[in-house]
RNA sequence: UCCUCGGUAGCUCAGCUGGUAGAGCAAGCGGCUGUUAACCGCUGGGUCGUAGGUUCGAGUCCUACCCGGGGAGCCA
């Protein structure tokens, strides 16, 4: 075949309108009858339909040979690409040349339906289909523009450790392992670390895998998620609503203007995310018991939220919701207490539309070096794990504050997906550690 | 850990009050010049999750266990 041809993607084809390219792919799936075959070629940037016509080929063995080709073989083609409304994504390769690279076995993942187990086993070759292809996409551009958001916010990226030496919020959902002659733990959240990192560069914040050990099977959990965590120094509760309403309008404004086509794959509405925009509505924890108890549940004071309550709270506002000012007994030792009312401390989570629960959880955090003494003593802590983070309140302690936002459960979501898994490429369930 | 539903061909499933295994798709062969999960004909394909039990006879009923889906608690 002539290798002086332009190589084409399936993404640029429209800039090779009516010229002879060739393309690298594999067969994603075809037709035939007597004279003509249909190729469905996939080549990471998408599927273009590739006509092969009897008359068209250099010989009639190439064509017979091409109508064979198993499914996900790949293939090298030759053709003129041209302009058709028949063709699906609105261009179709008029091939010529046609040759196998590599034949593929029997695959197992055919155009019919199957199972989400019998996929998940398959993953490492799910992830060639469409559905898995789209929203992976997306989750790139995700995370594209969450650092995108924080360099132009001028945060810095400081990245946490993975392996921790402590519990610091309990050991039970923590994984352990050998560390040496030591224990480690994978790491729950990198927030201690930003806090120190905060002290230093002001703004910054840390991206990375997180890993909790809890038997937890529903839609929100992955045992290995990925978090985005910033911190602010000389930041109170109101600025990470700010920070977090305008992150997640930008997000959200990236993928509608990067992904319409994977959304529309998806079958996303983009009204729905287009209607996203600050100022997000913020209501008190007992604000928000009210709304609970106006719609027949009714919390006592002190209770946390379970999934369905915050569904509840969710489909009251037409945006995300942020509820702050918690009750202390909800929430970890480190929350700043509310200077009005000593029963709450400065906490906040944001909770997502359409069910998707809470995705941001964070707040202002305690600056006395006193009261967070105490707050360790309460919660049952082991006050020396914690000697380098009381440091941080002995050398210059300032109000600070930041969140932590589950990049698995913002891209859900963003996406409309049912279940988190579906979101990261190779999801770690507590009945799920391959492929 | 608890509650709940399920495990039958490569896949998705049907299989009635117990009577000896089925469909569609996939695969293989053949046909068809505009198919969109193409269509038409033919062919091959099974330790009914595992181990016991009841019965003349178990995919079907009983017991235990294994595996998976969904949910609760906890969380992002």
């Amino acid at each position: 075949m002539q290798t002086t041809l332009p190589l084409a993607s399936v993404k640029k084809l429209g800039e090779f309108v009516d010229q002879d390219v060739r393309l690298r792919g594999w067969l994603y799936g075809g037709r035939s009858s007597g004279k003509i075959a249909f190729l469905m070629i996939r080549d990471g940037t998408g599927v273009v339909q590739g006509v092969l016509a009897k008359s068209d080929v250099e010989d009639e063995e190439m064509f017979q040979a091409a109508r064979k080709i198993p499914q996900e073989s790949s293939i090298i083609v030759a053709g003129k690409v041209r302009q058709d409304d028949r063709a699906p994504g609105g261009y179709e390769l008029l091939l010529s040349h046609v040759e196998t690279y590599s034949e593929a076995g029997e695959y197992p993942i055919t155009p019919k339906e199957h199972g989400q187990s019998f996929l998940m086993d398959h993953r490492h070759l799910w992830l060639r289909s469409r559905l898995p292809h789209a929203i992976l996409s997306i989750r790139s551009s995700v995370e594209f523009a969450l650092r995108s958001f924080f360099d132009r916010e001028g945060f810095t990226l400081v990245d946490a450790p993975i392996f921790t030496p402590n519990a610091c919020e309990g050991t039970s959902t923590l994984f352990q392992t050998d560390y040496f002659d030591k224990q480690a733990y994978l790491t729950q959240s990198g927030q201690l670390y930003m806090e120190a990192a905060a002290a230093a560069f002001g703004n910054v914040y840390c991206f990375g895998p997180t890993f909790r050990a809890e038997k937890s099977k529903t839609r929100r959990h992955l045992t290995e998620f990925w978090m985005l965590e910033p911190e602010m120094a000389w930041a109170d509760i109101d600025d990470v609503m700010q920070l977090a309403e305008n992150m997640i309008a930008s997000v959200i404004g990236t993928v509608l203007e990067r992904n319409a086509a994977d959304l529309a794959t998806l079958e996303r509405d983009p009204a729905k995310l287009e209607a996203i925009r600050p100022p997000f509505p913020r209501i008190t924890y007992a604000e928000a018991l009210e709304v609970l108890a106006k719609q027949g549940k009714t919390l006592a004071w002190g209770d946390d939220f379970g999934g369905e309550d915050e569904t509840i709270i969710a489909n009251s506002f037409a945006k995300p919701v942020f509820v702050h000012r918690w009750p202390r007994e909800a929430k970890a030792f480190y929350m700043a207490p509310d200077p009005e009312d000593d029963r709450l401390v400065l906490g906040v989570d944001l909770i997502a539309p359409e069910g998707y629960g809470e995705i941001i959880g964070g707040g202002q955090r305690a600056d006395s070096l006193t009261y967070l003494e105490e707050q360790i003593a309460a919660h049952d802590l082991p006050p020396e794990a914690f000697e380098w983070y009381m440091d941080l309140r002995r050398f210059g302690s300032v109000p600070h504050a930041g969140f932590g936002i589950g990049l698995e459960r913002f891209v859900g979501w963003i996406c409309g997906t049912h279940h988190v898994r579906e979101v990261i490429p190779f999801p770690r369930t507590m009945n799920r550690l391959s492929p």
